[in-house]
DNA sequence: TCTAAGTGCGTACGAATGTACACACTTTTG
DNA sequence: CAAAAGTGTGTACATTCGTACGCACTTAGA
């Protein structure tokens, strides 16, 4: 029962496995996501994907906690700094407009996450988690109601961005953010 | 040169066998679809696939394909059917609210269908297509910006609905749409 | 220094997959 | 009726997959 005799050689290769993995499923989606490529890509042996993680599963369920996890800091941070409702606004125009939450990896990997969560229940329930999170974020300036309709929209609207090739216009989204904000008070 | 020598013996076994693609990926997601479990699922011999298809992506590329015909046509009806704005709202609401669309097979193959179109320059093409078709009946009764707004609901809400446990609440889905027309005329 | 215990990896193997293809069957043509 | 041509299927095969596991290596205690 004593405590572990002796320390990792490489303490975050675990995370770098992750990461990989989180590159492997950005580039071919969960689909074509096989141990041998997040080993090639993570550069580490195959035996030891096996050895960190009990299954593929176990890997993509921890690489999408993950990912949920960054994201969440982000979205938070992002929320949290704005000291009123029509910064608040701005900020989540920037949040969707923006070049570093909305990005077509983040999209993509976005995608694949809402794909998988629907055939396994861990990736679900971190995905439940994430959206309680997002909605704590934004109860901090809006109402409940306007939390639900401006919370479809940033997770819609990017969306329909990634398939038309124009960029957003950021001013158009921060007055249907306004707009909704002021309307469901 | 000449014409078909023989009628075949099911014409209507390649829908079947889309329709059968179709439960499979609701079911276990693309990353299990698989020819043997379609070819169980739809009742018919695992040669018969390789006959009709070129290749596992050749089927899944049309039953996404027929999908989106599906929904198009059903979302089509729903607008056009609107005489005026304020119907259309509601229209809107129904599409989103509705038991007929947003039903949780439909949600989980649009997950899977936006996943896949990342890597699938076809199943891209599709979904664009789609898009602009449901754009374009939008765009009957609201004005061009209003159109991005809504389609932005209309993608982002069901998809939140998914993983709240609560059934949507019709009349603010309803308000905001409504909102968003007025303001962005 | 010696030994026990945990760390990490190369390799192998059964299972499952996508696909090809030889072979029957059915219908049309001559 | 004979044969040609297209329809449809059962099976086999090469490949790839996930996973297990024996074996070397490294370090902590005696």
């Amino acid at each position: 029962m004593g405590g572990s005799r002796r320390v990792a050689n490489d303490p975050l290769r675990k995370q770098r496995i992750l990461d990989a993995t989180l590159n492997v499923i950005a580039q071919h989606g969960v689909h074509g996501t096989t141990h041998r490529r997040i080993a090639s890509e993570a550069g580490v042996p195959l035996g030891s994907l096996t050895y960190h993680f009990d299954s593929l599963g176990d890997i993509i369920e921890q690489a999408f906690a993950r990912m949920a996890e960054s994201m969440s800091q982000r979205y938070h941070a992002a929320l949290t700094a704005a000291p009123d409702q029509p910064a608040a606004c701005a900020a989540v125009a920037d949040l969707i407009c923006g070049e570093e939450y909305a990005t077509p990896r983040e999209l993509t990997l976005l995608h694949e996450m809402y794909a998988y969560a629907n055939h396994n229940r861990t990736v679900a329930e971190t995905l439940r988690q994430w959206l309680r999170r997002s909605r704590a974020s934004l109860a901090r300036h809006f109402s409940e109601r306007a939390c639900r309709a401006v919370d479809a929209l940033i997770e819609g609207w990017p969306m329909h961005q990634a398939w038309e090739g124009e960029p957003l216009d950021r001013e158009l989204v921060r007055e249907t953010i306004t707009a909704v904000a002021e309307r469901l008070r």
